[in-house]
DNA sequence: TTACCTGCAAAGAGTTTGCAGGTAG
DNA sequence: CTACCTGCAAACTCTTTGCAGGTAA
């Protein structure tokens, strides 16, 4: 039922201590049909109501950019009031709900190629990434 | 020699008192050949240095979320450390340089039209931006 | 046993707010 | 005079850090 020893050997693997509270982390991010966008709050909600119990902040900060250095998860810049996590790791656009501060993906045959026609002497494009702000329509 | 008389009639057509504080703000924000970002402590000091004096932070804070509102500042998302601003508040798009943390200006004439195959009933498009992210070649 | 991990609370950074005194109109 | 503005400090939110006790190997 549960992919709990494959969390176990990915965290191993990882150099990460398989401890209760990461085997359910990734629980709550990885065992999913569909990406997921979060917080490291409704990370946190998530995690009290699957446990009855809360796991501690800091374990969650140190766990998700644990996670986040092993390339299990992606930082995304929408606004500065908080992080927000994705666990589709590859480069993809986004659509931000002001309305709900919900993020939605963005897939790639969803916009049109982006044609970039300025470079830069000596630098390379590490990433090219749209974000698509919308809000309701009252 | 200075543009202060336009800054004064700016601020008195959007409602704003001309203030000393606002004043100046203006003058270290739009007395300029070139778009400036900034972040609120550059602000800061740039006002400290022009003034001999600070301007409280508050105030800062306060003229810089008044000029947002009234469209002569835009907003940037880089990433949650601090708030980016930038004086071009035409729909124009950024390089990031990760090697340098810089900003630059993509005019619009520098990159392919957007096409957005998808949209999202009962909502509409606030903006849309593409951040690239570049880094040294080596 | 040893190195690593968790949880708590305190500390930090950036931003916002309440309010008393000051200023533009 | 009145409404609005400024500056200060306190408060707030999100995030990080220090450390004592706990756990995996």
């Amino acid at each position: 039922m549960s992919n709990k020893h494959v969390f176990i050997e990915k965290l191993r693997s990882s150099g990460l201590r398989p401890t209760k509270q990461r085997i359910e982390i990734c629980q709550v991010l990885f065992e999913r049909k569909k990406t997921f966008h979060f917080t490291i709050s409704d990370l946190a909600a998530l995690l009290e109501r699957n446990l009855n119990q809360k796991v501690s902040l800091a374990t969650i900060y140190n766990t998700v950019h644990s996670f986040k250095k092993k390339g299990y998860l992606k930082e995304i810049s929408i606004n500065s009031d908080k992080s927000y996590f994705d666990t589709n790791t590859s480069s993809h656009h986004h659509f931000f709900d002001e309305s709900t501060n919900e993020l939605i993906d963005l897939q790639e045959n969803e916009i049109g190629n982006i044609k970039l026609k300025k470079t830069l002497p000596r630098k390379k494009i590490k990433s090219v990434e749209v974000l698509v702000k919308i809000a309701d329509n009252n």
